[in-house]
Parts: structure tokens; C-alpha cells; sequence
RNA sequence: UGGCCUAUGGUGUAAUUGGCAACACUACUGAUUUUGGUUCAGUCAUUCUAGGUUCGAGUCCUAGUAGGCCAACCA
């Protein structure tokens, strides 16, 4: 099929040259960890594509795995939707895992450090041990706790388990190093006891791991042979190893950490703690609002899973910082959606144009492509009478050569339609047009084949019958923040970018065969843009939200006249 | 007085590991077009800097510079 030559990023590098040195095809597994504690957004996305993408390539397993070691932020509503949007993106999983699924087993090796005198457990307040940890530049100090035989702490960690400690007295520690100039490696906390339920232990544990102690056994115990991260966890990596070096059997498959720079978006941010921010601030209406960067707002937005993955393909993977262009993604979804929206005829802004020499009460069905790229789509009927609304800006009373649109004297084609010319206008008291008066060539019937069909009018313009148009509620999206990066600024808040006309409600006039829309299609409304069905919309009322505008050039010639 | 990571067009990634800097997007030209869409053709680079090795350096060496991450009982 698509065989041809891509390049490669550095991660399957990596993989490539693992397979060259001897390691087992067969034994190649991925995962996907996300934390159940947000929606996944576009930079997800870019994991997602990544991870099962190599799951594809090499025929190899990748587990979902939730990584739900915090029952405080974590909740089995965000379980669903992450498991909604990778379904909906198109990746399936070989299995479905919980970091919490281990949690005995990671208890039983905690026991066994501490047996070895590799774990302890410090009673200090967390103070005290940020007081101690050092700084970057200056070594720590040891806990006066550090010490503990390892029965006092097999006896305190036992009773913590138990629940016989409140929250915040005891913490199970990794004997490493205070003075290590890796900060993660001075004596990193194990074990917190934490009084709450998790969404699915529920109450049977009150202690509950940290990530360094499960990350890298979870990828042991489910043989995962390449944990690719990002790039800030890049410091964890010698304690990921340290904590495998505990408990690795020579015999089995050993797990890799790798990082990867995280995709950032330009316009918008990709950080679950500031969506979340979004969301309960009421900045947007929840995480599926069609301007959220999250996969269920891309998708609500009308973003295709296609389009999606391929603009992950394209931005690929490296591990330099970067601000990926919204543009990219804008084209990645105009592609896919070029090809497979129908095109329909919808005024958002209408005036009421007369067609003074066509018969009143009468209706043609005229013929209509539904889409040029598609043959297989066909065709569909569109009436057409005396009366029809077009687009306000498509018509000026006077304009010079390069406006190939509607003007007194001028002619137009109406797209599948007659070749219509204005003979006048009227206004109401405040110069505002209000219906424009045209005459049509009944003759230039669109592919009637006569010689007055065939010719060439410079405009062709999109409209729709008055009498027959039905009125829906069209949602206008635009970037949700004014500004390409807003949460780098050092002293300003991303907040303050948040651009006030990130949505426009109006309503619109949208052909009759719209009528039987249904949630979640997708169309272009020709020469506007990419639309689809809002799940807001009702049986009298249809919504629409657009995904994104179609290229317009001449709003650049009309902005530099 | 630290550790780790990164530097290639406006943007994002490549470069068969030392051999003509490539692809996509954006922008700009032009052609086609019953969507000012699509499609087609074209234009846009001192590979962070300075030295060095070499017939030859984005790639190797040396010294700089710039940016990011690390001091949560978050992940």
C-alpha cells in the first residue's frame, strides 16, 4: 500500500537499531499511560499516533494503561472519555490496564526494599523534607529517619497500610543518595498515605504509590519494551532504572524510557491543568467545547480522526521545543474533508435578491453536484423560485474589476442555476440594502447545454430559495486565545489572551435538504467553509458549527484594495 | 555553584550515518475552475557562533552562545 519510503523519527531509530542488535520483534510492546484525571487533548493525540503507530508498524501490542496512582484528581469519568477518544481515533489496544491493577505487587516489592534496607520510613512533615532535599546547586541531607532498622520500618509501613497513621505522618522513602546532583535520586518518596477512595480500589488501600515507583514496574510487569515519554521526565530516567534495577529478572524483558518534546498548538494550550482551568472558569462551555484543543472538542468541532492523525504524521516527532502552526491542522482537516463533505448551498449572512422576470409561485428542482471530488456522491435536487437569499457581501452597487461578484449591470452565475444580472436595489432609511431586484437568462439553465448555459461569467455565487430555505443556528469558532503561545509569557496569564470573539452565534438559511442532517455529518457550505451537525440541534432546529473556514484569497485582495 | 536535554527556511520534520540540504504547511506568483474552494506549475536557507580535521562537514573535534527541564506526600 503506502509503502513508500518515510522517514523515520529518531524513536523508531531506536527501535530499528534494538531490532538490529538482536532484540526479538516478538517481544516489541508499547503502551499509552495517560492519568484519568482530564481529557486528552491534541498532544495526546501526537502519543497516541505515536505509541500505536508503532504497535502498527511492528505488529506489536500496545496496552492502554490509566496510570491512576492520585485517587484525589483521578475519576472513572475521565477513564471513559479517554477510552472514547482513542477508540474514536482508531487505535484499538491490546489490553486495557490499571497501574492501580498492581498495587500488591508493587506493596510486596516495597517490603522486599525494605527488607534490604532500601526503603525506609520517614516521619517527618513534608517541610522538613523539602528542607533537607537541597537545591539544585547544593547537596541535601540525610533524615534523622534514614536509619530505621528494617523492622521498625516493616512494622511502621505495615501499620500505614493498615491505617493506623492519618495523612501526612508517614512516608515510605528509597535509600539512594542525598547528595545526588539528580534531585530525583535523593531519597524519593515511595509510598503516601492518602485517606480517600480511588475509583477502583476503593477503600482497599490507603497508601497508594508515587509515580517513580510504579511507572517503570507497570511497564515491567506488562513487559512493555519502550516507555516513551516526554521530555520532562527525562530526569526520572536513572530513577525509572534504578527502581527496575530492584526488582528485574535478568530473564525477562527489561523497559526502556525514552523522551520525546511535547507537541505544543499554536493559539491555544495543551496542559491538562489549564483546560481544566478553562472549564471551571466557564472560559468555555466543558471539555468537549468545539474551541477546546481536547480530542472531544476537535471532534465536536468536526475534526476527523483522519485528519488528525495525519497532521500527527506530519509534525512527527523530535525532541526540540516547538510551536506546531494551527494552520497545519486547519490544512489537515480541509484535506480530508474535501474529500468526503458534501457541499450544500448555505447563506450566513442573507439579502433578499427578486428575480423579476422569473414566474411567481413557481419552483424548479434544479440539479446539484453534492461533491466534485466525489463522483460516487451524486446528485441531489435544489429548488429555485422567485425569490432567494444570497450573501450580503456577495453583492455591491458599484465595484471595479477585480469584485466578481454581484453589481448593478453586472452578471453572475447562481451556482447551479441561471446567469442572473442587478438591475437595481433598495434600501431602507438607513442606506442598508434590503432586496435587490435581478433579472435572469432563462436559457443559461445549468447544464441544460444550450450555448447561453455554457457561458463564461466570471462570479458564481451560492444562495438559497426564500420559500423553501430553513433556518438554523450556525456556531462561528475562531482561536480561542489572540495570542500564538499565551501561556509562555513570563508575566502575563494566559487567561488575559483569550480571545472575545472565539465564538459567533447566528442564524443562517440552509437548503431544504438539510433537513434530515444528522449529528456529527459533515458538509460544505460552498464557498464558506466546513460545517457539521452540532448534537445541540433538534428536530426544528438544526445547529451548526464550523470547523473551519475555506481558503479565501479574496479576502486579501479585498483587504489590500 | 550542579545535573540533564536541545539548536537545520516564517512553522514542523528529513538528510541512506562524512558526499548535490529534502518533504509538508504558511506566504507570494501564475494557470485551470459553474465554489475567489480544489487541482497544477513556480518562488522563498550563510544548517546558532568561532576555530579545527578532511578532497569534501548539517553530520566529526575544540571553545563559546542561546533556549528548555529539575528543589509536589502531582503525573
Amino acid at each position: 500500500m503506502s509503502e513508500e519510503k518515510k522517514a523515520l523519527n529518531f524513536i523508531e531509530h531506536i527501535v530499528e537499531e534494538d531490532l538490529a542488535n538482536g532484540f526479538p520483534k516478538s517481544a516489541l510492546r508499547f503502551r499509552f499511560p495517560p492519568e484519568p484525571n482530564g481529557y486528552l487533548h491534541i498532544g495526546h493525540a501526537s502519543s497516541i499516533c505515536l505509541n500505536f503507530g508503532l504497535g502498527l508498524r511492528y505488529s506489536a501490542p500496545v496496552n492502554l494503561r490509566f496510570d491512576d496512582t492520585n485517587p484525589v484528581k483521578e475519576e472513572k469519568e475521565y477513564v471513559d472519555a479517554i477510552k472514547r477518544d482513542v477508540a474514536w481515533l482508531g487505535f484499538a489496544w491490546d489490553s486495557e490496564c490499571y497501574a492501580s491493577d498492581y498495587f500488591q505487587q508493587l506493596y510486596d516489592w516495597a517490603v522486599e526494599m525494605i527488607r534490604e534496607g532500601k526503603a525506609y520510613v520517614d516521619s517527618q512533615t513534608s517541610e522538613e523534607m523539602a528542607a533537607q532535599k537541597g537545591t539544585p546547586t547544593e547537596p541535601g541531607t540525610n533524615s534523622p529517619y534514614r536509619d530505621r532498622s528494617p523492622e521498625e520500618n516493616l512494622a511502621l509501613f505495615e501499620g500505614m497500610k493498615e491505617g493506623k497513621y492519618p495523612e501526612g505522618s508517614h512516608v515510605l522513602r528509597a535509600k539512594i543518595d542525598m547528595t545526588a546532583p539528580n534531585m530525583l535520586m535523593r531519597d524519593p518518596i515511595m509510598y503516601r498515605i492518602l485517606h480517600k477512595a480511588h475509583h477502583r480500589t476503593n477503600t482497599d488501600w490507603c497508601i497508594y504509590p508515587m509515580y517513580d515507583w510504579t511507572h517503570g514496574e507497570s511497564d515491567y510487569i506488562e513487559q512493555i519494551s519502550h516507555s516513551l515519554c516526554t521530555l520532562e521526565f527525562a530526569p526520572h530516567r536513572e530513577l525509572y532504572d534504578w527502581f527496575l534495577d530492584q526488582v528485574i529478572d535478568p530473564e525477562k524483558i527489561r523497559p526502556k524510557q525514552r523522551e520525546f518534546a511535547r507537541r505544543n498548538l499554536s493559539h491555544t494550550v495543551v496542559s491538562k491543568r489549564k483546560l481544566l482551568q478553562l472549564v471551571e472558569q466557564k472560559v468555555v462551555k466543558g471539555w468537549d467545547d468545539p474551541r477546546m484543543p481536547t480530542i472531544s472538542g476537535l471532534r465536536r468541532r468536526g475534526y476527523t480522526p483522519e485528519s488528525i492523525r495525519n497532521f500527527a504524521d506530519t509534525i512527527g516527532i523530535a525532541k526540540r521545543e516547538n510551536l506546531v502552526d494551527v494552520s497545519l491542522l486547519e490544512f489537515h482537516v480541509r484535506e480530508d474533508l474535501n474529500k468526503k463533505a458534501p457541499r450544500v448551498m448555505a447563506v450566513l449572512d442573507p439579502v433578499k435578491v427578486v428575480i423579476t422576470n422569473y414566474p411567481k409561485e413557481n419552483t424548479e428542482w434544479l440539479k446539484a453536484e453534492n461533491n466534485p471530488e466525489d463522483e460516487s456522491a451524486g446528485f441531489r435536487e435544489v429548488p429555485f423560485s422567485r425569490e432567494i437569499y444570497i450573501e450580503r457581501e456577495d453583492f455591491r452597487e458599484e465595484a471595479n474589476r477585480k469584485f466578481f461578484r454581484l453589481k448593478l449591470g453586472g452578471e453572475v452565475r447562481l451556482k447551479n442555476s441561471y446567469i442572473i444580472k442587478a438591475e437595481s436595489c433598495t434600501k431602507d432609511e438607513e442606506g442598508r440594502i434590503t432586496e435587490i431586484q435581478c433579472t435572469h437568462d432563462p436559457k443559461s439553465k445549468s447544464g441544460s447545454g444550450t450555448e447561453e448555459s455554457l457561458r463564461k461569467v466570471k462570479g458564481t455565487l451560492h444562495w438559497v430559495s426564500a420559500d423553501h430555505a430553513l433556518e438554523a443556528e450556525v456556531r462561528l469558532y475562531d482561536r480561542l486565545f489572540t495570542d500564538e503561545s499565551p501561556d509562555t509569557h513570563k508575566d502575563r496569564d494566559f487567561l488575559d489572551f483569550v480571545n472575545p470573539e472565539s465564538l459567533k452565534v447566528i442564524t443562517a438559511y440552509v437548503e431544504p435538504s438539510l433537513k434530515t442532517a444528522r449529528e456529527e455529518e459533515h458538509y460544505q457550505f460552498q464557498r464558506i467553509g466546513y460545517f457539521n451537525v452540532d448534537r445541540d440541534s433538534t428536530e426544528n432546529k438544526l445547529v451548526f458549527n464550523r470547523t473551519v473556514p475555506l481558503k479565501d484569497s479574496w479576502a486579501k485582495i479585498d483587504s489590500q484594495e
